[in-house]
DNA sequence: TAATCTGTAACGTTTACTATTACAGTACAA
DNA sequence: TTGTACTGTAATAGTAAACGTTACAGATTA
């Protein structure tokens, strides 16, 4: 699973618990492990989509935009991982029936995977992530 | 997704339509449009897992040994990409609440997403596949 | 106007994937 | 019993995708 997709989880995940201020994608990559930029650029697409609000200059950064049970994991997945399921097959011999057509049934059959899918990550929302995080204590972010 | 299993499904959908001879793996790899040792890697899992049968030498090949209706998508998924859908995520900040669980807790829901599939894909034997491939007719493999 | 932040493009690096080569082992056929 | 046609697998090379990093323009505040 393209790691976008917890990235965006993630990010979203630090900002539900920050909800009365501003989170540099600073603190949120240093809570990720990753680089800001790289943090910037999936808040980039959830700021586009609407989940969070940005702010630029002195004590700017980003704040969640929506109730965190409005939000599932299949939100994230469409924006972040839509087609991830589908494997890139390699062009195979349109001369055997096999090669001609194995591309087109297993289109069809990923695609229904993908929504398959779809219902499983719909059950969760953020609020639900933030549950399960917070039911482990004693830390200190 | 995983090329590993596409390529498994081709070959057996391929084996399954050959079902009173040897085929090569070079017959394959020409039908799936892939270098045939990387084929040969891929038959060797599936012979490992008993799905199929070969014989070296003169007249050898590859031959399915199982019936098609006992061989479903979730069988082949499992040997050759179990696991696939679990993202790895880089390790993040022990320090931080967030990223000291977030691992664990995707860890979790990916498993469940993983069986969800699973489900799905159940539902597929490769008898099935071989029939949505013979829905088209007319070519000359 | 200096400091701090977002936003994004460009470039370099690393890692995973795939193709290719090479060759040993097996089976058959003449 | 020797040549041919296969499988089986390791090792290497090449390619593409993912990721990190640098750089800098634009926004906002003190």
């Amino acid at each position: 699973m393209n790691s976008d997709f917890t990235l965006a989880i993630h990010s979203l995940t630090y900002l539900a618990l920050q909800p009365d201020r501003m989170s540099t994608s600073e603190a949120i990559s240093d809570s990720a492990g990753v680089h800001p930029v790289r943090i910037r650029k999936v808040l980039s697409l959830l700021k586009k989509n609407g989940f969070i609000k940005s702010k630029e200059g002195i004590g700017g950064g980003f704040i969640f935009a929506l109730d965190l049970n409005e939000v599932t994991l299949w939100d994230i997945y469409k924006i972040t991982s839509e087609g991830a399921l589908q494997p890139k097959c390699p062009d195979s011999n349109e001369k055997c029936i096999v090669g001609a057509n194995m591309h087109t049934v297993l289109f069809k059959i990923f695609l229904g995977a993908e929504e398959h899918l779809g219902e499983y990550l719909k059950d969760y929302t953020i609020k639900e992530i933030v549950d399960l995080i917070n039911q482990c204590k004693g830390c200190d972010c």
